[in-house]
DNA sequence: AAGAAAAATGAACGCTGTTCAAAAAAGGGG
DNA sequence: CCCCTTTTTTGAACAGCGTTCATTTTTCTT
């Protein structure tokens, strides 16, 4: 038998990324702790460290998990439709993505890291603008040579915004359940904008 | 001389939060321990918690004086402006505290309680956001019967979202140096979008 | 089967927030 | 002004954290 040491280390480092996960999931990115995590993957505290740089890099791998649910999500939310209809369907997928998964969402933006983002990352947010700038090149105005990836991203920041805060309780206003409506007319607000940008042209 | 206790102990306080709020300012919300900031206020570690439930509470009013501070520089930007222009300001006013006190900026946010906001929190946010209020009061489509505080708290979550995404650095796009002109732009789309409604009325 | 190489282990280290018995300071009465 | 009571301040001690590394166990090669 060849290879049994890649292939058990391979292992470990999918079960300790399967349980850092599961445990955000549940407890949120606090409840992140190495003695646990090696618990719930058989294996010692040590282990964690030759597989991983420290516990932040495993919580990166965890959030790329989590990406790619957000992904999926927001793929087949926005099948099938296209334009400001799109966006609609985008922003409202990814606020209930936030409100169904509240703890994997919050990890996605407590995590600070000390170092540069590692690529996968930047990757896996990219290819999600991807499905954002796709809808924006439907509209008629946002078109080359406008920047569609800057555009991109700046309407999901708005959307993200108007997720955060209202999830984060911290205002009055609109309480969560209210959420989606919120969203709904702030995407129809932006695209209005979009429209009256296309008349004056 | 009487009432010497009580003042003792609020000069104790006030040298706490002064030293916490001066820590996060040099270090960030990670960077505020206990000892350091007995050390600073020339005290034991213990009497922090003579004055304070636990260190989030101080923190909390750590954060209140950053709240403080760019409330001070919200109310200057938005003097003698109206309308769309002064929500112009605001929101330029806000990205340029977040970009130069920017640890400050992030530990209002970063910091998650287990607790309930305290209505002293809730209320120098509700100021804030009346300044925004004040600002849609002056455009026409958003008028009572509107809710102008759900409005008033929705875009500033989308601008909050916008600087928070831009300095996050982790999505490819605009660099922080465009933050300014990213937020001026979608401001502008924002009150094309008002106006919009406006004529629809 | 034996020796060499690699990987997993978990006790130990230095740090953290928080507590609480002891010490210090302040107020009141003779 | 001094003594006694009450209140406040103190910092060593505690439990738990992320991380390390000498030791043990496992895997590979000969």
């Amino acid at each position: 038998m060849t290879g049994k040491r890649q292939e058990k280390s391979r292992a470990m480092r999918e079960r300790l990324v399967e349980a850092a996960w599961a445990r955000i999931a549940r407890s949120g990115l606090h409840g992140l702790t190495a003695r646990e995590i090696a618990a719930d993957a058989s294996c010692a505290v040590g282990s964690i460290y030759t597989v991983f740089e420290d516990l932040d890099e495993l919580a990166i791998h965890a959030n790329l998990k989590s990406l790619e649910l957000l992904g999926g999500a927001l793929v087949s939310a926005s099948a099938g439709t296209s334009g400001t209809e799109a966006l609609r369907s985008l922003a409202l997928a990814y606020a209930r993505f936030a409100v169904e998964h509240r703890l994997l969402w919050d990890a996605l933006f407590d995590l600070r890291l000390a170092q540069p983002t590692p690529p996968e990352f930047v990757e896996a947010n990219s290819g999600l603008l991807g499905l954002i700038g796709r809808a924006l090149r439907e509209i008629p105005v946002v078109a080359p040579p406008d920047d569609l990836a800057a555009r991109s991203r700046t309407y999901f920041a708005a959307v993200h915004g108007i997720v955060f805060i209202s999830l984060q309780g911290r205002f009055v206003g609109h309480p969560p359940d209210n959420l989606a409506s919120e969203v709904d007319a702030f995407v129809a607000l932006l695209a209005r904008g979009l429209e009256s940008e296309a008349v004056e042209r």
